[in-house]
Order: structure tokens, then sequence, then C-alpha cells
DNA sequence: CGAACCTTTGAAGTGACTCAATGCGTGTGG
DNA sequence: CCACACGCATTGAGTCACTTCAAAGGTTCG
């Protein structure tokens, strides 16, 4: 839970009660295996949130073809399934990516610390914002750049949320994903990442060994990938004179 | 404030006090003509909400090279700026589409509510957390679909969104955006728009008159479009016995 | 009546897809 | 320790969806 608490800690340092009842919600920690399936469809039930104490997830839809998109990646600290909260059934599933060890805790859970910490509820509805932000960033270069932008912008997301965590000065990153699995999240075939990453590479922009990353021309990454980092930009100073 | 209660309400009917709350939280109820623009960039303040009273607004984001993407639409009822809520700056521009009625308020004052109407603070929640799960859709739509698939779901969209409010049987509906506009909604150009348009109207999908759009053939739409109403699928009952 | 804005259409170009084959690396069982 | 299988990455050739550029046609409104 201590990533969690840094990072919501990071402006509004949390009051010790706060700190409690962050950790009461989560009724139990558990370990998944890379390659689980948390939430699959209808299968698995869709009414408990998962903190990330360590490892990777990310989010994602399969639709009707065949065909599946990954509409988010989730890492230390991070509140993982946000957008099932206010359905029936589960809108997407959760994939385990890296071996991860993850709070369980059921929504219902969440009414009774609202009800006793209104400043977790703040909280709560602030990140939910954020994720909002985010998602609306995605679907800007999604829907608004080419290829070679949005692979560029998903490196520099994955390189960012990384170093939250991190030492920054490792210059070698674990994208965690297959090169079908990026195609997934940015909307291209395997195919055509693999083509991007040559050229990212001919152009002297990356290198890649052994499935790791490193960025060699961070200046021209940035020019062509015009990612911003939100959880740089945070203000939680709004709630903070309650 | 009545769309807004009503949508609210639909599962977790409000007390009168929570009711109070709710209104209580706008410091002024505002007019906007259609064009508007209410938070651009970092000219205007992000730290307000809006609440629809009337009327129809979008979000967007503006790229460098000066293209445009439109995120998000709103309806009365719609809680306007979610995203940025908890940045200093504004990350997207909200424009007034038909003009509007909306009800505003800082979001210092949210605390406050939280603080005194826990439920409110899930209802809150759990609709950003709603937000989350369209934003997902329009993700997946974009990345991984083709044109005829994203027009045909925005269609639906707009369709299901306005029968919230308006008599369902009344065929016509006014998209209210452009054909350009419509393009940085689902992530095409004008021109394609306009061809994919066409295209439904000779095969007797869709009908155009005077803006207006009619739904000839809603099986071949809803097939082509998968688009699912998750209005529809609400479920605020978690929050229900506190 | 004209201006401004939106839509339509054509022709040419391109980014990305599909299909299909090959290459590479790692781990497993014989 | 080798052989093989499996998952992942690469490459080429052909095709397609969509873009760009440019011009013309419609509407609406002052």
């Amino acid at each position: 839970m201590q990533d969690l608490l840094a990072k919501y800690g990071k402006v509004a340092p949390l009051l010790s009660q706060e700190q409690d009842a962050f950790t009461g919600l989560s009724t139990r920690k558990r370990s998944f295996d890379a390659g689980t399936n948390l939430v699959c469809g209808e299968l698995d039930d869709p009414d408990q949130l998962y903190i990330v104490e360590k490892g990777r997830l990310f989010a994602s839809t399969e639709l009707a073809n065949g065909e599946r998109a990954i509409t988010r990646l989730y890492f230390a600290g991070d509140i993982v399934g946000t957008a099932n909260i206010p359905f029936e059934h589960a809108t997407q599933t959760i994939t385990v990516n890296a071996s991860a060890e993850l709070y369980i805790f059921p929504r219902k859970n969440l009414i009774d610390t609202f009800t006793n910490m209104p400043r977790v509820a703040a909280i709560f509805y602030t990140f939910a914002a954020m994720e909002n932000a985010i998602l609306n960033d995605r679907l800007v270069s999604i829907g608004r750049t080419r290829g070679k932008a949005r692979l560029a912008s998903l490196i520099l997301e994955i390189e960012a949320r990384r170093n939250l965590l991190l030492d920054p000065a490792r210059e070698r990153i674990d994208l965690g994903l297959t090169q079908a699995e990026i195609g997934d999240a940015i909307g291209l075939t395997e195919v055509q990442v693999s083509r991007l990453f040559r050229q990212f590479i001919e152009d002297g922009i990356v290198e890649r060994r052994h499935g790791q990353t490193k960025i060699l021309d961070r200046g021209r990454l940035s020019k062509i990938g015009q990612f911003t980092d939100r959880y740089d930009d945070l203000d939680l100073d709004w709630f903070e004179d309650a």
C-alpha cells in the first residue's frame, strides 16, 4: 500500500486515521501470476476494485470479431477497475501483465469509508477524474495522430509511469507488452508496430535488445509523441482546507 | 436540475436533504449561446464544474498541428468538466453546441457536500466511473473499427442520449454537429464523413434532410455500430444500504 | 444578392492492413 | 544435449480505407 499512499499523499498528506481508512478498505491481499485474467466479462465479479501493490496490469475489451483493444495500463499505486464499478456486469477485462500483488476490496466497502473520511472520497473522485483525463489523451492520440506518434506516445507514457517507482536513471525500459499488445493499445496491427519500431531504430531514436527498449534521442521521441504526463500536473489542493 | 436528479435518482432515489445538497452545490445558473467556449486552455478557470440543465456541449482537445479531437458529448443532466478537476490548468476545451443553461459550481464546494452527504460523494464517484466506461467504449471504437462502424456508433450514441430526455418516438434526430465535428469525434476527415453518410443513405440505412437524420434501418445500423448504452446498464445499488 | 459556412465530388497519394512465409529465442521432453 | 515446438518478431507483396488537395454545389442569413 506504500505506493498508493505515496502517490495519493503527494500533495495532500493523509492523516493517520485516513491512512488506516485506506488500509481498512481492503479485505485481503493476493498474488497473481502474469497471464491471469481478473475480471473477464460475465464470468467474474465486477464488484471489486484492486489496488496495485506490485506488478503491472492492463484493461482490455474484446470486440465481436475477436479483435482486442487495450484501453489502460496499470502500475503500482493505481486503482484498477474503476470503469466496472457502476455496472452490474464488468465492461472490461483486467489482465495481469507482470506478476502482481493486489489489495482487493469490494465496492460496498467504499461507502463506509466515504462516510467516515470525506477526504478519502475526494481522493477517489479526483483519481477517477484523472483517469478520465488520461483516457482523453489516448483518445486524442489514437483518433488524430498517425502510427509513429502513437507509438512514441505509448513509450513515453510507460517510461513516465515506471519512473514514478523505479530509479529513472535505469535506461532500459521493459515495455512489458508484446508487439501485438502494443498494437492493441495504440490501434495498429503487430505488423505495423514492428515496422514502426524498425524505423525508430534506423533513425537512431530507440534501441531494442532482449525485449528491452532504450531511448536514445528523447528530444525527437517527445516531439513525435507529444505526451503529457498527467501525474506530474496533479493538483490536490482544492479539498485541502476541509 | 430536474434532469440531473432524474438521472441520478434513477436507481437510488435521493433523500430530500440530498436533493438540497445537490442544489446547494451550485452557486449560480447561467445561459450560454451556441458557440461559446467555457474553458479554453489556460484562459479560463478549470476550478469549476457545470451541470447541464438544458442544451448540448462537447469537450475537445486541440493538437499542436491545429487538428482537433472531440472526446465527449454532453446532454442535459450530465456533469461537465470532470477531466479538468484534478489539474491546475484545464486539459480540455468545453464548447457549447446548442444554447445551454448550466449550473455552475466551484470544485471546492464538493468537499463540503462530500462531508455532509456521503451518498452524494458515491454518486459523483459512480458517474465519474461511468464516464470512464464511456471513454473506454469510444477508445475501442476508434482504435479497432473502421469508419462505418464509428459513424454508426456515434449516431446511436447521440440518439440514445437524446432519448433519455425527449420523446423517443420523434424520429428525426438533430445530431447537433457539423460533419467536420463528427469527423473530430470519430477520428476521420469531414470528407470521409460525407462519403460514409452517402453510403448509409444509398444503402437505405439513414435519411438526411435539413441537417436532421432519421434512422431507417435500426437493425443494420446497430449491427454495424455495436453501440452499448451505458446509461441503460447503471447499477447504483451498491451504496444503497448506507 | 452576396457572403459565410457547410457539404459534396473527383483524382491522386499514402499509411496501414492482410496474407503468408520466414526467422529467432527459449524452454521442454526425449 | 539435441530436437522440436511454441510464441514472438520480421519481411515482402498486394490491397484497401482514408487522406489530401482542389473545386463546385447548397443553405441560410443579413
